[in-house]
DNA sequence: AGGTTGACCTGGACGC
DNA sequence: TGCGTCCAGGTCAACC
């Protein structure tokens, strides 16, 4: 899926459509993409203004002008596009919301991955960790720190820190020349630093190509985005590593996960 | 309690 | 062409 920088070009360019605008009506095509499903949706969206739209990890978060608030989460294969009312509606198309002007945010999610979840006024929210740009080394090495899980592992975990995912974590840990099977809590200061700096590059980079493509992920305004072209590692088993170009880049896998390495750059630990 | 594993879904790529 | 298998950006619940 969308993982933080795929989210915030969604949230990007879904902002300035959206911000401000009232809500006429809701189709709901299927419910079950819905939490709580049992909640009336439909009555608690018609008629609100969306205050604003913002990302939390890889949440897309909506705050209505009521004060309450719900998530989009894109699972592997979701959307939010913006379409005009008479654009042909893909399938898996399973909910939209109607805004003034003719426009529609449309939710699309093929594996159902994905979803939308009612925070309603709720202020704090324990389920995600800080976001990792912004992270203070020093509080990244602390979180590290408590676990023994494997670095790759305890990155991916959304409350240790919020946003990472498969792709970044591979090339994070490529550029700071960490190997994914190495303890979380065996990194000295040295790396953790290497690593921090290391995952905010990438992230920002990323961001400004306007996230990774892999199949399925485009931003609202439906246009892909370039990043693929920046991986060094990831989507490249097989092809020489692009930092040292001594190595091959090897696959195996990890905590259910496709990772990918170059074992020059990145000694495996003892 | 922390950590690992299967389950949840669909579609595209590949091999036979 | 068609069928089977494997794989995919994520996260839960259920288990050791």
């Amino acid at each position: 899926m969308p993982e933080l920088p795929e989210v915030e070009s969604v949230v990007r360019t879904l902002r300035p459509h959206c911000q401000g605008r009232r809500v006429s009506h809701v189709t709901l095509r299927r419910r079950d993409v819905l939490t709580p499903p049992e909640l009336d949706w439909p009555s608690l969206l018609q008629h609100r203004r969306i205050a604003d739209v913002r990302r939390r990890g890889k949440r897309i978060v909506f705050s209505l002008d009521d004060a309450n608030r719900f998530f989009v989460h894109l699972g592997m294969t979701g959307r939010l596009l913006l379409a005009d009312a008479d654009t042909p509606e893909p399938p898996h198309t399973h909910l939209l919301l109607h805004l003034d002007a003719g426009r529609q945010v449309r939710f699309i999610d093929p594996r159902r991955f994905g979803g939308v979840t009612w925070l309603g006024r709720r202020v704090r929210d324990a389920s995600l960790g800080p976001e990792p740009l912004g992270l203070p080394p020093g509080e990244l090495a602390r979180r590290l720190a408590g676990t023994r899980r494997a670095v790759k592992a305890a990155l991916l975990d959304q409350k240790l820190v919020a946003g990472l995912g498969n792709i970044y974590v591979d090339e994070a840990l490529h550029r700071a020349g960490i190997h994914p099977l190495t303890p979380a809590d065996r990194l000295d200061g040295h790396r953790i630093r290497k690593l921090s700096r290391a995952v905010k590059y990438v992230l920002r980079r990323a961001i400004a190509a306007g996230g990774s493509s892999i199949r399925d992920y485009v931003d609202a305004d439906g246009v892909a985005g370039a990043g693929v072209a920046l991986h060094r590692v990831y989507g490249r088993a097989g092809q020489p590593c692009l930092t040292c170009r001594r190595a091959t880049v090897e696959k195996f896998v990890l905590a259910q996960r496709g990772t990918h390495v170059c074992t020059n750059c990145q000694r495996q630990p003892a």
